[in-house]
RNA sequence: CGGGGUGUAGCUCAGUAUGGUUAGAGUACUUGGUUUGGGACCAAGGGGCCGAAGGUUCGAGUCCUUUCACCCCGACCA
């Protein structure tokens, strides 16, 4: 393409909002245009990088198996309401009504459209198992769209949704699926890891989340320095403690500890490592009808995973509660202890269970209990893990420590199980000529988002720098003077030579000065440049390298051979 | 959904406390000229319902009311 003729709005300026590398460089490189909130047009070079994105994902689902289909992206609600999931999903479905009156949606996620396209088509074990997939563009109408393509409302997905007649068969595809989307990331050139993740709204066991390593990534996760290990923060497991501080001597005693209420001012108080307190955090419970408030206990040198506390509790959410609401049923804030039970629903971290010599809230205005332990709550109470990871604690796997990174999701798998089969009635008759629902597997990757995740993660202060199989073009041919006839013809000889060869190639041929011309090409982030210019009349023009800035003289006679072998 | 902010040229923004010629700058765009190795310079141009509706006033970008949109922090997020 012909630099002059492509639709490229390039800019000097950023739109004020954009924060991230990805929407910065996306914007001003005129990849992208914003629309409306989390509404975005892709213009030429975004469409060629989205389309080799999926090039590669539709190579390796063909490998693994899958087959591609396109699902309707305006959904009938009833499908729905017949999953549960309108409720569940909440605003984030934008429901509308047809002519008719019909009410639809549109589709944020297709489990209930692939279940209802398989449901009584596939009636028999001898025809499982089935992997479908789509590429499709999805639209949840999100509270707080931000951050590009990051995460906009409209968004293209690759979904796919696998159908077993076994957990056993269930597991080899959820692994060949795991595989398959290690070798796409490599493939796209990024560096990521595999994490464990929470199974969220969607239900499921076993949840693997595809985590593109990135400072501006929104998901926190704990990684091995030893092992493979790696999970989102919200799922993070840990070993016991390594190093436990020496224990405080005391007898089971009550002590006066007045005003004395956050832990650092118990550990300072009784001169203990915080370790051996026993922290209290006070939510209320959201169920489907009603709400209570629980108390969870960790240690204090410990915080509350919010996430593992939801869960534990069967919660659909779970928020905060005031002093107040607290003071109402009797609890004494900044002084609740485990040791009555009695006024509120109790969750106790694992980690506690037959802990001893610890020093926790007495349920009494200004008194502590000292040498407590929580042997005596092994059968009575209920124990969980509720605590968040931190740094520097032991992987659950190894002796390795654990650190923190972060991660931008770009892909996430599960086992749904029965799930969505079930509730939905898509069953298959079994070698024993028994009715079972389908169990099922649900394979996701953003793929706009991936888009970004390749500029955070392969930038610097002056543009994008595609990897080999994202770029747009993967050579750009610079003529400096477009005055000068020696460089304009051999632009143009490069050019056709290229093009000839299947080399996606761009010639710079604008009106335009030197630096303007490489600004523009190091923003729009062509894998390499050849710069025909001031050198060719000594027989010389130079390659620039994108991913090292380097140049590097080439004679003008080897350059198409040079640009070839670097291909 | 709570709290806050902003809507003026394609883009980034002044101007609004105190209403008053024809609404500005930079950038981008058009034309001519100079320039040609890191977003150049000179000159001349085109481009605006000042988010929308209503009101106050002789007069509103500016004051009042309503509304819409976008953004930021938080909650939420297969």
């Amino acid at each position: 393409m012909r630099r002059s003729r492509e639709f490229i709005p390039t800019s000097k300026e950023a739109p004020s909002d954009a924060t991230l590398p990805s929407h910065i460089f996306l914007s001003r490189a005129g990849f992208i245009t914003q629309v409306a909130a989390g509404l975005y047009n892709y213009l030429p070079l975004a469409k060629r990088v989205i389309k080799k994105i999926e090039n590669i994902i539709n190579d390796e689902m063909q490998k693994a198996g899958a087959q591609e289909v396109e699902l309707s992206f305006v959904t009938p609600a009833e499908l729905w309401a017949e999953s549960g999931r309108i409720e569940k999903f909440g605003k984030e479905l934008l429901r509308f009504k047809d002519r008719k009156e019909n009410l639809f949606v549109l589709g944020p996620t297709h489990e209930e459209m692939m279940v209802n396209l398989v449901r009584n088509r596939v009636t028999s074990y001898k025809n499982l198992p089935l992997n479908l997939y789509q590429i499709k563009t999805k639209f949840r109408d999100e509270a707080r769209p931000r951050f590009g393509l990051m995460r906009g409302r409209e968004f293209i997905m690759k979904d796919g949704y696998s159908f077993h007649a076994s957990v056993e068969d269930l597991d080899r595809e959820f692994d060949a699926m795991e595989a398959a989307y290690k070798k796409i990331l490599n493939r796209l050139g990024l560096d990521f890891r595999v994490v464990e993740a929470d199974s969220g709204a969607i239900g499921g066991s076993g949840s693997k989340e595809l985590m593109v390593l990135a400072d501006s990534g929104e998901d926190t996760i704990a990684v091995c320095s030893k092992c493979e290990y790696g999970a989102n923060i919200e799922a993070a497991k840990r070993s016991a403690r390594a190093a436990i501080p020496e224990a405080p001597e005391a007898e089971f005693n009550k002590f006066l500890t007045p005003d004395v209420k956050t832990i650092d001012e118990l550990a300072e108080f009784f001169k203990v490592d915080p370790y051996y307190t026993v922290k209290c955090v006070a939510k209320r419970v959201i169920y489907e009808d009603e709400s209570e408030i629980v108390l969870f206990f960790v240690r204090g040198c410990d915080n509350l995973q919010e996430v593992k506390a939801a869960n534990a509790t069967d919660a659909l959410d779970i928020v905060d509660v005031t002093e107040e609401e607290l003071r109402e049923i009797g609890l004494k804030p900044g002084f609740i202890g485990p040791l009555d039970q009695d006024k509120a629903k109790h969750v106790i971290d694992a980690d506690l269970k037959d802990a001893t010599a610890l020093i926790c809230g007495a349920n009494e205005q200004d008194y502590h209990f000292v040498g407590v332990d929580l042997t005596v709550l092994s059968d009575v109470a209920y124990f969980a893990d509720i605590a968040e990871a931190n740094e520097g604690d032991v992987c659950p796997y190894c002796e390795g420590e654990l650190s923190f990174t972060k991660g931008i999701e770009v892909g996430h798998i599960f086992k749904l199980g029965t799930t969505y089969s079930a509730v939905l009635k898509a069953e298959f008759l079994d070698e024993n000529g028994k009715s079972q629902p389908f169990i099922m597997g649900t394979y996701g990757m953003g793929v706009s988002r991936l888009v970004a995740a390749v500029i955070e993660q392969h930038h610097d202060d002056n543009g994008c720098k595609w990897t080999q199989a994202t770029a747009p073009y993967m050579v750009n041919i610079m003529i400096s003077n477009i005055k000068d006839e020696a460089q304009v013809e051999l632009g143009e000889k490069l050019y056709g030579q290229l093009q000839e060869s299947g080399v996606e190639v761009m010639l710079d041929d604008r009106k335009e000065r030197f630096g303007f011309k490489m600004k523009d090409a190091e923003l729009i982030g062509f894998p390499y440049t050849v710069i025909i210019g001031k050198e060719l009349v000594n027989g010389q023009v130079q390659i620039y390298n994108r991913q090292t800035t380097e140049k590097t003289a080439v004679a003008a006679d080897d350059i198409y051979t040079k640009i070839m072998e670097l291909l």
